[in-house]
DNA sequence: TATCTCGTTCAATTCAAATTGAACGTTCTA
DNA sequence: TAGAACGTTCAATTTGAATTGAACGAGATA
């Protein structure tokens, strides 16, 4: 049954253990300690200690508190939509950022080399032709974000 | 230059060499062969000759034929937007599908153990509860690919 | 204070995927 | 027919990331 959540997650290039935990919390009616997650995942304590920090970084865990007992217990954010919202505006967003500010500087390269007589006309015309495309294709992704996310 | 490309490729978990084979022919104005791939990026012929195929494979490089030269010239799918499409129906497309059959799965399982007692009532509402939210997210998901693909 | 029980950290290991070199088959060329 | 020029394949290596064991530090307990 996890496993079908740790398939799940390794999609978005999360590490395994990462998705089996998110996983397990999720589909646990209670919250969890590490010990528990160590004992039914078969996994050490170094790597659920990790994992849980990195789920909880993104907010996709919560720490809960249970009285009587000093372990830290973990439960699962269960809305999924806003988990996705998070690793759009956190992960893909900044990405696509530095993409663009990438693009604009092979531009200017381009024409420079253009300018100093590096390249023939018809050769920066295809290129920043084509460097455009992509520009454009960008917008229109980061336009349709904000749909998907209301949709979604 | 081409690095900005091979990094965009490993993106969507492609390897490295593949990324920076598209990004090359991408951006050149003329048709490459083999060995020029393999000098301007200083890989081996092998990783050229099976990046290319895999490119091939998912249409988004052609092979072209250079009259009086045997050897094999490819050049690069200009049109990204088909190449999502590629990507959406041959690579996400079919692992929404089994995702829907395992949650399915779940599902009946999960039936299974409330009938034979082996949880509560409580337990089994939440968790079936869960699936469902993530089926349901699922089928908005589907919903909402060709609303892209259009608009892309 | 001495001893547990936790969670964290970090160097070492393991593991999977990418890359490579070398051998090979095929097709052209002399 | 011998040899060169290709592209492909496959076993071996490299590389990078995930995982682990062991040492550690901070609180609790006695």
């Amino acid at each position: 049954m996890i496993e079908a959540a740790a398939r799940l997650c390794q999609l978005i290039a999360l590490p395994r253990s990462t998705g089996q935990i998110y996983g397990l919390l999720y589909l646990s009616p209670s919250a969890l300690s590490l010990d528990d997650m160590v004992e039914l995942l078969r996994i050490s304590k170094a790597s659920a200690s990790t994992a849980t920090r990195q789920l909880a970084s993104l907010r996709a865990i919560r720490q809960v508190w249970v009285q009587g007992d000093r372990r830290d217990y973990f439960e699962a954010e269960p809305d999924i939509s806003a988990l996705l919202r998070i690793g759009y505006t956190e992960f893909l967003q900044p990405r696509l950022k530095s993409s663009r500010t990438r693009l604009e500087r092979m531009s200017g390269a381009l024409n420079d080399d253009l300018a100093r007589g590096r390249i023939s006309e018809a050769d920066h015309k295809l290129c920043s032709e084509r460097l455009k495309n992509i520009s454009a294709l960008e917008q229109k992704f980061q336009a349709l974000a904000p749909l998907a996310e209301k949709f979604l």
